[in-house]
DNA sequence: TACTGGTATGAATCGGATA
DNA sequence: GTATCCGATTCATACCAGT
C-alpha cells in the first residue's frame, strides 16, 4: 500500500485532484469552537482554547478561528470538494464535537452527500462538570455519494470507545490508531482515503494498516514532516512483511468490538 | 415522593402550569422521523416505521407526522413553555435519534434554553447496517435556564448503555428505567420532574424511585392508564417502606457506570 | 507475568479580577 | 460596562514503577 502527502492548503490542493479518484473522504477538520461566546472563539488560538488548564508542548495548529456561519460555509467549500474527488457510492466521515453538529450536518448536506448517520466516539478519560453532565463523546457524521453499496458485506458499529493516546501523542487532537482502523474500513479493500486535514497522519496510518491507500494533505510544515515520516515508517514495516495484507472484504473486525 | 399526571395535550396543560414551578424538564417528543423523504414521514403511522420487520401489538402515539420545520417550531413552543415553567438554574433534557439532532438543538436554543451538551445513549441491541455503519445511538441534548448551578456537588457521565425493555414493554419507545434513574438525578433531590410526552411513565417512574416529585402529561388516554397504574404502584411501594430515600444531594451513582 | 498503588492529564468550564 | 485574562476545579483513566 502506498500514500501520497500533500503540503498545501486543504481546498487548493483537492481542487487539483481529478474527479471520482477516492473511495472515502475521512476527515477531523479544526472544529472552531471552544469559548462562551464568539468572541472567545475567534480571538484565541487553538492551543489556548483546548488546552487551558493544562501544560503541554504540542504544537499550535491554524484555521480554528471562524465563526459559525464561516465555519459552516467553509466545511460546505471542503466536502463540496470532496464530493467531487469521491467516486459514486463512496462515502464520507467528518470528525465533529457536539457543539458543531448540526454545523456539521448542514455541511455535509450542502455539499451534496446524502447524511446517513451520526458515530459516538466515547473518550472514557475526559474532565468531570460540576453541577451537570460531563461530554465524554466526540461525533462523527458521515454521508454517502448517491447511495449505499448494499452488495459489499461490510457491517460496521455505530459507536466507538477509545481514549486519546497519550504516550508519544504529537497533535492536540490526535486520534487513536484503533479507532481509525474501524474507520477506514468504510474504504473498499485496495481503494483509497482521503483526509485532507492530515495533522499527524493517524489517518494514514490506519488506511496504510488495513491495506487501503492513502492520500493526504497538511497545512503545517511541521505536522506534514511529522506525517510524513510516520506513514513512511508504517510503509517500511508492511514492506518488510513475508505477504501483503488481504485485499478481499474484510468482515471480522479490525479490533475487539467497540463497547468494553 | 408525588405525582400529578395529567391527561391532555402537551402545549395545553403545560399553558395552565405556573412560572417557575418544576426543577427540570426531562422529555422524549414524538422524533417524526423514521424515513427518508417527508412522504416517507407522513405517510405512515409511528408504529409502521419504528417497528416494520417484527410484529407487535403496542398502540401507535399520536404526533408523528410532522416535517422538519414544523416539527423544530413545534417543538420550540414545546420547550418555550417548558422554560417558563422551569425555576432559574433548571434543567432540560430532550430526547431525539440523529436525524433530529440539528432540529432539537435549534429548538431549544429559539425558547432560550443555553444549550451546553449533548449526551448519547447506546443501545447495544440495535439491527446492522449493510454496507455501512449501523446507527447504535440515540441522543438527549440537554440545556440551562440561565446558568448551570455550579455550587451543587454533582458530577454526572456524558453517556449511557442500556437496551431498550424487552420483557413487560408497553411502549414502542419505551425507556430503561435505569437509564431515566441517571438522568433525574440533574434534579435537585426533593424537586420536581416534569416530562409533557410521559407515555407509559418510565421518566416518571424513575423520578419517584431517585426522591424526586413528578408532573406528567400525556394525550393519549390508554398511555396516560398505564403510566398512572405503573406511578400509582411505585408510589405505594415507597410508602410501604421503612424510610424515605435521603434528600439530600446523592453524590454516588444510581446506577453502574455507564459503559460496559 | 500479574497485580497494586501512586501520579499525571484531558479539543473544558467557570467565576472573578484586571485592563 | 465590556473584553480579556487567569487560575481553581474535578473524576476516570492511562501510564509507570515497584512488588
Amino acid at each position: 500500500m502506498t500514500y501520497t502527502l500533500h503540503q498545501g492548503d486543504a481546498l487548493g490542493v483537492m481542487s487539483r485532484l481529478p474527479d471520482d479518484s477516492v473511495d472515502a473522504l475521512i476527515t477531523d477538520p479544526p472544529y472552531n469552537s471552544g469559548g462562551r461566546t464568539s468572541k472567545e472563539r475567534v480571538s484565541r488560538t487553538a492551543r489556548d482554547k483546548y488546552t487551558s488548564g493544562t501544560v503541554n508542548t504540542l504544537a499550535d495548529f491554524p484555521g480554528d478561528q471562524k465563526d459559525q456561519r464561516a465555519y459552516t460555509r467553509w466545511l460546505a467549500e471542503i466536502l463540496t470538494e470532496g464530493y467531487r474527488v469521491t467516486r459514486p457510492q463512496g462515502l464520507a466521515v467528518v470528525f465533529c464535537d457536539w457543539r458543531q453538529g448540526p454545523a456539521t450536518s448542514d455541511a455535509l448536506q450542502m455539499a451534496g452527500w446524502l447524511w446517513s448517520g451520526t458515530l459516538s466516539w466515547i473518550k472514557p478519560a475526559c474532565r468531570p462538570r460540576k453541577g451537570g453532565f460531563r461530554q465524554s463523546c466526540e461525533y462523527m457524521f458521515w454521508g454517502v455519494k448517491g447511495s449505499l453499496d448494499s452488495s459489499r458485506d461490510l457491517y460496521l458499529p455505530g459507536h466507538f470507545t477509545g481514549s486519546q493516546p497519550r504516550k508519544g501523542r504529537v497533535h492536540i487532537t490526535q486520534k487513536p490508531v484503533e479507532l481509525m482502523r474501524d474507520l477506514v474500513r468504510v474504504c473498499v479493500p485496495g481503494g483509497t482515503v482521503l483526509d485532507p486535514f492530515t495533522g499527524s497522519g493517524s489517518t494514514g496510518v490506519a488506511a496504510l494498516l488495513e491495506g487501503r491507500q492513502f492520500v493526504g494533505i497538511e497545512v503545517t510544515p511541521h505536522y506534514w514532516q511529522i506525517a510524513d515520516t510516520r506513514l513512511a515508517e508504517v510503509e517500511r514495516d508492511l514492506a518488510s512483511r513475508p505477504s501483503d495484507p488481504p485485499v478481499q472484504e474484510d468482515t471480522t473486525a479490525a479490533t475487539a468490538p467497540a463497547s468494553t
